[in-house]
DNA sequence: CTGTGGGCAACGTGCCGACAA
DNA sequence: TTGTCGGCACGTTGCCCACAG
């Protein structure tokens, strides 16, 4: 075996996978929410969990796990980006003793990058690939203008390693950069479409990369031939059940693109909106991130109008999606009405970042609707 | 809603699924392979089980089931058949009470129809197909020859009921049926190349319909993002247990292109095999049945070596693949080297074709070695 | 600055019979 | 009987600029 695969490139994963997404740093401890893993399999085979699922009583709404490993992986079919986690449930000690190292997280920012969602002309038949100018002039090598017309060849590299050449000219009047003899190979061997959006990444090295996000209504909807929802569900739970009860490592997916919301957490981000956030109360005022369409972030405002289990019968005392929120803008019907502690700042004072003397010291909930909370007790447990 | 979506053509399905597969009828007793079934996931994501997967007390290797409903499917993408059933667990008294219409199979031979693998010709975006002669004269509306060149429009549907037109023609020197105008639009459409085949039928009514079987190299190993290997292996058979423990439906997939061996049969074949096909023992010939490469039946002789448990640890005293064999000819490596009682044929005796006055009187196991034995406390019940 | 469309050349697609295999 | 090829016509692809939003 001389073809050793490796995986994708770190920098061009997480430039499909948003900006918005952060992995945990292998080796830190992180918490792992069986409701959200269930969520990813809904979002993606847009069937619900059926209610004749065996309740797991050893199966907590939430895990605090050693993360172990982490492999990023692309979908050989479609380049959608997915990673792979290795966790291991921890026992009561471990859970308590403070590291550090938990609080850093990876969170890569691409050097020089840009991200352009595809129009009509892009992806006709009858032309190239229109450069935004400012693009063309950060992320790729400068033309020589000294030819007539300026040309290059562009080499560009995938998620899968795969080389892509496209001939890179400064044309046309007024003129402008395009992408003519390469372009059309590439928008039919990734069946892009109007709509779905190319991002290309200088790195370090200069070395040119290469990577697609489609557009949301294609990810929707796969139907699996292999196995039942509702075994799929099953298998996650009694997965991370046998997992926890044997204190053995298990395995889980993470498809940041299909994934509602993240549910392996930092145990710092976790501890941090739960204990140290508590000023949340109905009424509260607050902010929370979201992607644009030109992958930048940007903050949409609501208000929280309660708070309570998402899933009382299955899941009692989960913070997993626990506040109840209002949206300013109308027209954000989409957005999630329910989400949870971490995902949000609050909307006046500035985000408070977990800083390093941030302490576990325990102090009420912040709200007592939710009952006795099986996490309080392990915080006081440190004093 | 107006468009009732209804499933794939049975016929067409079953044309596309292979000449060996059979599917026990709805409202029979079936037995359930837990193990069969992860053979599928095995096989579908070329990953085998990890051996650190909880064991299930409760789930004994086999399940006798009501099958309550059956549906055909085929895959979006790639127009792979698989069947979705649902399955409910019996009772120990349901068990035995014995029912003539367990004996029912479900087994559809088209009336008129043609496979042919497609040849680079074929697939070429130089040329149309070639259509064997005999398929021509069979399945397709007879030619007007008085027309020079003799021509006409074919229209068949696939299993999506999506409808494809081609010309039919019928020239050359020497002359030959050909299908041109339309045929390239359906080989980029299905994605097909050379190895694939292609099926037409005529049903009863004169309606052609037309199916795709992709070479077997293809269907190897689809990366799942969604769910680890672990966690589906772990699905099944929790699914299975819960189902058995509170005696409730469950649902699994049926992938018979994917999956080396059926692991729902009816109940019948099992006792068939297991009781009155007792005079197996090492040493014995027998045959077993394979499918062709133009979908066609073909018999291959082999010798019984022994017998055992494939799994002694989690699964004792099971007869999923129970035999091992060896295979007369040395080139037919890839075939199995362990098969279930219900898979072969004595070698010189034409096979026993489960008949009505087949009863379910006890004897002996044809093997000791397996120790005590379930089924025979069930059968004898009976008495 | 960049999306779309007309013009036009080059290329690929696809229909034909001629050969073998 | 049928797989592959050379020949050839025609339709599509793809590069160019003009225009306008």
């Amino acid at each position: 075996m001389e073809g050793v695969k490796r995986g994708p490139n770190p920098e061009l994963w997480h430039a499909c996978a948003g900006p918005l997404v952060s992995l945990p740093s292998v080796g830190t401890r992180v918490v792992y929410f069986p409701q959200g893993h269930s969520e990813q399999v809904a979002a993606s085979t847009q069937k619900e969990a059926d209610a004749d699922i065996p309740s797991y009583p050893n199966l907590p709404p939430h895990l605090v796990c050693q993360l172990h490993n982490i492999t990023l992986h692309a979908d050989t079919e479609t380049d959608e980006v997915y990673a792979q986690m290795t966790l291991q449930p921890m026992n009561a000690q471990e859970k308590d003793s403070f590291m550090v190292s938990d609080l850093g997280r990876q969170n890569r920012q691409p050097s020089e990058y840009f991200c352009k969602t595809l129009t009509a002309s892009d992806t006709s038949t009858h032309g190239g690939f229109s450069i935004p100018r400012r693009a063309a002039e950060k992320v790729f090598p400068p033309l020589d203008f000294s030819q007539q017309p300026p040309a290059q060849e562009i080499v560009a590299r995938d998620l899968h390693d795969t080389e892509w050449r496209f001939r890179h000219i400064y044309r046309g009047q007024p003129r402008r950069h395009l992408l003519t003899t390469g372009w059309s190979v590439f928008v039919s061997a990734k069946r892009l479409q109007t709509g779905d959006a190319v991002l290309f990444i200088r790195d370090e090295k200069g070395q040119l990369l290469l990577g697609i996000r489609r557009a949301n209504r294609q990810q929707a909807s796969m139907p699996l031939s292999l196995l039942s929802t509702d075994s799929m569900y099953i298998g996650i739970l009694a997965a991370a059940a046998h997992a926890n009860s044997t204190s053995s490592r298990f395995t889980i997916f993470y498809n940041p693109r299909a994934s509602p919301s993240e549910f392996v957490i930092p145990l710092s981000k976790y501890y941090n909106a739960v204990y140290n956030n508590m000023q949340v109360s109905p009424g509260m005022r607050f902010r929370m991130q979201f992607e644009t369409e030109e992958s930048g972030i940007r903050r949409h405002t609501g208000t929280i109008v309660g708070s309570g289990d998402l899933d009382p019968v299955r899941w009692p005392n989960s913070h997993w999606r626990s506040l109840k929120v209002e949206w300013d803008e109308p027209a954000a019907g989409e957005k999630q009405q329910r989400i949870s502690l971490w995902e949000i700042e609050p909307a006046s004072t500035p985000y408070l970042v977990c800083s390093p003397s941030f302490t576990f010291r325990s102090k009420r909930p912040w709200s007592q609707a939710l009952g006795p909370n099986p996490i309080a007790r392990e915080v006081e447990a440190v004093d």
